[in-house]
DNA sequence: TTGTATGCGTTATCAC
DNA sequence: GTGATAACGCATACAA
């Protein structure tokens, strides 16, 4: 039954099965070494070598070492398929981001895939570019393959994924979002606060007339919470929006140059442009400096999110700084916490300070 | 046996087996649906429903159907576990990278991950901040969950990663450089010729005096074969690349600002500034214009990558455009090819070409 | 503390 | 074309 040397069988089964190693060869990995060679090398149980493996309790100092030369000696490498299946863990989480492209979600990405290293958790990705049956499909396929928890970013989500969630009693979080539902536990940070004090700011300085560039509202939550908060403090302030002074654009720098254009071509143009986020922002500061528009002089602006590059933009843009970061490493610890059976808080709401730099200013005097 | 209504019991055991309950409501799943259930569902055996989950060949019309009506029936969800066990196939491949910050990673993992969902396939990302025995580790790990293939960036690594992926037979791609090694395949682009190009350009314009700033080389071959371009054309140029004129600094704007600030503090400061990526040359370019230094009538700047940004700088960056999305695009159809058996080229280099824009421009007359 | 025996839910190899 | 049934490699309840 043993052979004499190098030869350590991956089964040990009654006799030689000649189709077996042909079909090893055909296969992925050439005769590996399983959790059962390392049993009999270590003259102990596969069970032992189980509980070594999974740091389990009460394994005695000996057992352990004994278990863990005969797993260096052979090289021993556990096998993750079988152990997701036996345990019913594969030991990684999904997350599902509207895009990659946004550098404020690969910022929360990578910090959520550093931090969930630190648990021995692996990250799966899925992007659904802020189409909602796209996210519930990919959700699907998520769950499918087995992840142990789930991350989303904010609250618009089809009624089907919380379904699936639950029927699945999977571990999830909502981030980016500030909504308090005891349903949708979440981390993240309101929306609709620091637009309304971006807003609230330009009517201190003067400004009358304060047009927004948004994204699109369609299942962007977040978009939503922050027209909202630049509606309310105008609105506070007795002043509306007309629509002309609202326009809608897609992500993009050009597309924010773009929507100046625009604004700046109406009869009575704004004296400062609320954007929903700071590479649109980049993009009216761009188009301004092209049109010889002084900002902020002539032109206050703001942007949502504060990118590494807000504050070198020329001048340096006033914005609300986002806890992306943060936000990756608290959603990996509570979501590693829940997955270990801990029933994480409702909700944990972060700052997102508002951050004042040069390109907001008093309304100009011609006003 | 077969139970009432709703009671789907998940195995067809002898007899009730009272802890069967118990643990199910601890467990993660409550009673799923099996493919064994699907099969009795259907009257035919787990193989055929099997068969159908894979589109096999070979199955008759009418039992795909009966299968299909079943599987709707019952709402039945295959266990990707139990499926990558079996098949010795996870369904996802593992992409490690040095960092999500850089937009240049995080586009191509964009596009990568798009791609990869048509091939109905999911990524698994890993990051390792640039030191290589950090990605040699995460290898370890992506190895050990069963990923299908696995994509690197450029050739450097430790030599352990070859002779495990080798070891495992693990299909994999490099990426983003241009080594022609039978034993790497890759799909990536020449980083010497651009930058070279890039070099001999402001040569061309009559600069004498370039500069250099470039991100650490430790482990980073695309930084080093930038730099070797630049050093290339220099001397070709009969001229040489002094130490002080070879700034290394870590990536971001900030550094870049600052490794400006050193250049410019020089006895003799450079008329022309080569950059190792976009990120430091915006750097550059911002710094220049706060300390009052004009663009490009008194000092040039390119950079390396083409970020969306360069081309709305004041001035528009001279850069090289590197092809990000149509690498992740390439590396995901190959992959896929490749863990499909087909032999994949051992070479695809695509091109990253010089994009002439506002930043350069000739030698300045004092100099 | 350690060993035994069985389950995890598919795929795949055979026969038929 | 379809059906039994043996892997797949590990975890764990239970016994010892």
């Amino acid at each position: 039954m043993t052979c004499p040397e190098k030869n350590a069988s991956p089964n040990a089964l009654p006799a030689d099965e000649p189709q077996q190693k042909a079909e090893a060869l055909m296969s992925k990995q050439i005769s590996r070494t399983l959790l059962q060679d390392v049993a009999l090398e270590a003259g102990v149980s596969t069970a032992s070598v189980s509980r070594v493996l999974n740091r389990a309790p009460h394994v005695s100092e000996r057992l352990r070492r004994r278990v863990e030369a005969a797993i260096d000696q052979l090289g021993y490498v556990p096998d993750g398929t079988a152990r997701a299946l036996a345990s019913r863990r594969i030991g990684a989480i999904g997350a599902l981001v509207p895009t990659l492209d946004n550098p404020i979600f690969s910022a929360m990405i990578d910090s959520l895939e550093q931090r969930l290293k630190r648990h021995d958790c692996r990250l799966l990705i899925a992007t659904y570019r802020y189409d909602l049956d796209d996210e519930l499909q990919a959700l699907r396929t998520l769950v499918q393959q087995g992840v142990d928890g789930v991350v989303l970013i904010g609250h618009d989500h089809r009624p089907a994924v919380k379904t699936l969630l639950e029927r699945r009693h999977l571990p999830f979080l909502t981030s980016w979002h500030a909504k308090d539902d005891p349903k949708w536990p979440c981390i993240g940070f309101d929306n609709t606060a620091p637009a309304r004090h971006l807003a609230h700011h330009l009517l201190m300085l003067g400004h009358h007339r304060l047009a927004v560039i948004t994204a699109p509202t369609d299942g962007n939550d977040r978009a939503r919470a922050r027209l909202e908060g630049f509606r309310q403090a105008i609105a506070a302030a007795g002043r509306d929006l007309p629509p002309e002074y609202t326009v809608t654009v897609n992500y993009g720098i050009a597309e924010g140059a773009q929507a100046f254009e625009t604004l700046m071509g109406l009869e009575e143009p704004p004296t400062a442009i609320l954007c929903g986020n700071d590479t649109l922002a980049f993009g009216v500061l761009l188009a301004a400096q092209r049109a010889g528009v002084s900002i902020p002089e002539e032109l206050s602006v703001t942007g949502f999110d504060d990118l590494p590059q807000a504050r070198f933009m020329s001048p340096p843009l006033t914005t609300i700084a986002v806890p992306a970061n943060e936000i990756g490493r608290q959603v990996a610890d509570t979501l590693i916490a829940s997955i270990g059976g801990n029933t994480p808080p409702h909700r944990r709401l972060l700052d997102a300070p508002l951050v004042l730099r040069q390109s907001t200013g008093p309304v100009p005097p011609a006003s």
